[in-house]
DNA sequence: ATGAATGCAAAAACTTTGCATGACG
DNA sequence: CGTCATGCAAAGTTTTTGCATTCAT
């Protein structure tokens, strides 16, 4: 949709064929929430060859400029979303692993309220709800 | 203030000397919140002779037992405290690397409500603030 | 005594960095 | 053309695992 060239000269950054495509990928994605090594093993299924260090530079520089959205789910590894300037906070099934999106404006007013009255002011925030579905019996 | 070895009996794991003395620097940690780094540290610094990766089987152990929590907070590393009974969410700090520990029902709540109009239970759920100062202006 | 727990070191998973080459403006 | 980006491989972090030894019951 958005002219991506473009978008890396507003952000400053040189238009190299890497930056470019790693771009288009996180655009077309269907699952919108690629880890570093999706993201290149996409590349190269694509058959772009590019490195797994330019990804994982290219990924911070983006976030850097705002461009992507870091998340560190539980399991150790990051995952990374294109900022379409709207924030939500997500929900990951535990058994199918999917992710959904969400957000609530109440939420997010009772945390900035929490910050405010420990004398804080939020930078960021994360919130996960790790769910399984309801019908599904794990007796413990 | 509680006997040790005793929550380790309940809990069905033998009672070890690594195993009494994680869950002892734990209890009587300052900060309550420390890696597993921070536990085989302090565990050094007090003469004891525990490998780091006992550390990590554990506190992993510990954590299935519900003994402790395990966090992950922003920056790849996950930090443990002993779980009270009570769940809390955390505020962090991005200048002092404080640790804030909250509650709010009606968070909670909306997030039960969520989770269940997408057809999901909540399994559990990771919320963290990152807050700075209000006075502190980080002119950017 | 016997099976589980530990320590050490090696490996694994994820991410960052150094350096020579190649590409952008 | 000079500078910045890239690729490769090596190094860094954090956490896990294999195996012989030690310990709890």
């Amino acid at each position: 949709m958005t002219d991506k060239p473009e978008e890396l000269k507003k952000a400053g950054l040189k238009v190299t064929g890497p930056r470019v495509k790693i771009l288009q990928m996180l655009e077309e994605a269907s699952d919108r929430h690629l880890s570093a090594e999706e993201v290149h093993k996409a590349l190269v299924e694509n058959g772009e060859d590019v490195g797994l260090a330019t990804v994982y530079r290219v990924l911070t520089q983006f976030e850097a400029a705002d461009l992507i959205v870091r998340h560190n789910f539980d399991g150790g590894h990051s995952v990374y979303e294109l900022s379409d300037g709207d924030h939500h906070d997500h929900m990951v099934c535990t058994e199918t692993g999917s992710v959904i999106e969400f957000f609530d404006e109440e939420i997010e007013r009772i945390q900035k309220k929490i910050a405010d009255r420990h004398g804080y002011e939020i930078v960021a925030h994360n919130l996960v709800l790790y769910v399984k579905p309801k019908s599904t019996d794990a007796s413990h």
